[in-house]
DNA sequence: TTCCAAGCATAAGTAACTTAGGTATATCTA
DNA sequence: TAGATATACCTAAGTTACTTATGCTTGGAA
């Protein structure tokens, strides 16, 4: 199980969103937290996090705040109520996803091999 | 449940490949059984799947033979030896992926809401 | 004979990801 | 106390992947 190069392509912002689902996050932190709550094994840089964090901000899913924490500035995202209904429906989506694929690889042996 | 635009990102190789796993397809039958199979929900128009079928045909994943068949050239699409490896690879890696995204959600309640 | 389905393909535009940098401050260590 | 490391933000250039739109050909049905 080697770690992926990056997250996997098309899940950046539902992985980001459910992260804040509990608390609101700075970006340092959530790069950090994604990397220890999948043991090493999600990682994903600053080039790809804060784009998507600034998008998902300009949608209005996440709203920022700036803090000084022990001399340190930190922008903290928090989910919005939009932001939040956007999660729920991503949740939906991947739901019906993962069972239509699943499906697919029945049907073709390719889970068992 | 409405059906997505396209497949979802970063998940066109891997379910063109599994497939091929049964038997050689063409190009217009991929199409159509992805539909088929899926209940109408995978959708993957031809400016998707013909570049994808090019490129893994190009890294030796796919051979390609073309038929005449009910007086309609078709080409077909089979399996390499390197293409079923990077398939089970692949599968290997979505299993982990989607453990690894499952352990995020829970953490955070996102599933059940 | 016109239209639609079958069957292939590519090109232009956009979104998403990778790689590679850049800035600044705090803390630890030689 | 200088230098390294960790914290913390950011962007730009290049590449890959997806979307939208279009074009060509043949066969069968109305």
């Amino acid at each position: 199980m080697s770690p992926r190069d990056q997250i996997r392509k098309g899940s950046t912002d539902f992985v980001v969103l459910s992260l804040l689902v509990k608390r609101p996050m700075y970006g340092y932190e959530i790069s950090q937290q994604l990397g220890q709550r999948s043991g090493g094994y999600f990682e994903m840089k600053e080039g790809l996090l804060y784009p998507a964090l600034h998008h998902m901000q300009e949608k209005g899913w996440l709203t920022t705040e700036w803090r000084k924490v022990e001399g340190r500035r930190r922008k903290y995202y928090a989910l919005t109520k939009m932001g939040l209904e956007v999660l729920d429906q991503q949740a939906a989506e991947w739901k019906t996803f993962l069972e239509k694929l699943d499906g697919l690889l029945q049907a073709n042996d390719v889970w068992t091999g």
